[in-house]
RNA sequence: GGAGAGAUGUCUGAGUGGCUGAAAGUGGCGGUCUCGAAAACCGUUGUGCAGUAUAUGCUGCACCGUGGGUUCAAAUCCCACUCUCUCCGCCA
């Protein structure tokens, strides 16, 4: 959510920022209610000052043993008209809310103006993709003859878009999720956090997946409660409607979870493998900081994502993403993307964002500064670090062997009980 | 799932219709004392919105779990909801 008081002074700056965006967003009509909303908030605090004034003589007058009859009238007849300014108010503050609630975040000046994600910028490249001197499989069907994936009895016990890791390919990756956790807690000081897989309607609208992408979300009616998209929902939320100390920041967690998506757009798409399922493991990094650190912070995060595939020896890129690619909450994003042999191309594997202080607006989530007492939100960022079912695809393709075997990074290995090979 | 109790400022905890934005204690900050510290004592100490001034200021309004209601007036009365705790039942 934008600051209303940034729409209201400079208006301009803001439009032209969204104008990158390519988009249509109702700024004017928040600024008309907003106007309309001050006139009426100096008129009714203007009666609620007299009724207050007045509620306090009343007792003194009825002591004196005077007549308060006809005080009493007048002031009925105020309170009535305060209460339908007050309802007013009300509903052009919702108006308002709703309003904001569909704008998005204004990106960062160094965000590339683009139509799509074909825009988006490279900004780095680790590895070369393997030249392979045999015909290289995809992981799906290595991972099935391995006998470490099951899709089919997946989609049996539950439908499409799910999968069974099995024996050596469930234990790969649990190794996984526990390098990457002990990579994040050790070497880059998160703290670990293990969370609900089921969070409550106001998380959910303060790191902004409500109210406009519900259609996405699996949701349980009978407790209003959804399965996690994501652990950003409970990490970034830990903190919601607070006001942290300035010497607590930055705050760095990190935490794995099942993510659950409807992926209602994407029929069609990657119907095959780990690639998009409805669930998926995930090790997240969360971060909350001082806004003038912010980006610095980025560029941190995304190289705590990066040194994951750098590890496990796995060629990848990163990109920064253009305005027509850039997530509705964020103002600046880099997408790491690893080499997947069967795509014959980079595939998505972590999306490293900064939204500033739109999702702690939402959320409420504030610190209070050392100096001056001043009370203002943080900044909130968070990067996959990484996807586990498409490290596991990765790491399945790219380190395959002639035989269909798989050699295991070296890094995963104690994970494993030092075995070296899948096969 | 059944029965009961509760939700107040950093925390503990008073407060059953007007003088309570809220006692007291505690914590934080500033000061006195001290070579220094502790103790003691004094002062100060929430958030949001609007207006005004723009220097960390001033004025008004709102906020005592959330949402509604009664009333000239509500932390205080009424209704609904949420959450927490205790007991019983069920259960990994």
């Amino acid at each position: 959510m934008l600051d209303i008081r940034r729409i209201r002074t400079n208006a301009e700056e803001v439009k032209k920022a969204l104008k990158k965006r390519h988009g249509d967003y109702p700024i004017d009509k928040v600024l008309e209610l907003d106007e309309k909303r001050r006139k009426i908030i100096i008129e009714v605090e203007e009666k609620k000052a007299k009724q207050n004034q007045v509620s306090k003589e009343i007792p003194k007058l009825k002591k004196e043993g005077k007549d308060v009859s006809e005080v009493l009238e007048e002031m009925k007849g105020l309170s009535d008209e305060v209460k339908e300014l007050d309802i007013e108010i009300k509903e052009i503050d919702g108006a308002i809310k709703d309003l904001l609630l569909t704008i998005p975040n204004t990106p960062h000046e160094t965000v590339i103006e683009g139509l799509s994600d074909e825009d988006n910028v490279e900004i780095r490249k680790f590895g070369t993709p393997r030249e392979f001197d045999f015909e290289p499989k995809a992981h799906w069907d290595l991972g099935t003859d391995l006998g470490i994936l099951d899709f089919e009895r997946a989609s049996k016990i539950t439908g499409t878009r799910f999968s069974i890791f099995k024996g050596l390919g469930a234990k790969l990756e649990r190794a996984i999720v526990s390098f990457m956790l002990e990579l994040h807690t050790s070497e880059h000081g998160y703290t670990e956090m293990l969370t609900p897989f089921m969070v409550n309607r106001d998380s959910m609208i303060g790191t902004g997946q409500l109210p406009k992408f519900e259609q996405d979300m699996f949701h349980l009616p009978g407790k209003d409660y959804f399965l996690v998209p994501t652990a950003e929902v409970p990490l970034t939320n830990l903190h919601r409607d607070e006001i942290l100390e300035e010497k607590d920041l930055p705050i760095y967690y990190t935490g794995y979870t099942p993510c659950f998506r409807q992926e209602a757009g994407a029929a069609g798409r990657d119907t095959r493998g780990l690639i998009r399922n409805h669930q998926f493991d995930k090790v997240e990094l969360v971060k909350l900081s001082k806004p003038e650190d912010s980006y610095e912070e980025l560029e941190k995060l995304t190289n705590n994502a990066e040194e994951v595939l750098k590890r496990l020896g796995i060629p990848y890129r990163v990109v920064m993403l253009s305005t027509g690619d850039l997530g509705f909450s964020s103002a600046k994003t880099y997408d790491i993307e690893v080499w997947m042999p069967s795509y014959g191309r980079y595939v998505e594997i972590s999306s490293c964002s900064n939204f500033e202080d739109f999702q702690a607006r939402r959320a409420n989530l504030r610190y209070r500064r050392e100096d001056t007492g001043k009370v203002e939100y943080v900044h909130t960022l968070n990067g996959s670090g990484l996807a586990v079912g498409r490290t596991f695809a990765a790491i399945v393709e790219n380190c395959q062997q002639l035989d269909g075997s798989i050699k295991i990074p070296e890094v995963l290995r104690p994970y494993l009980n030092n075995i070296d090979t899948i096969k």
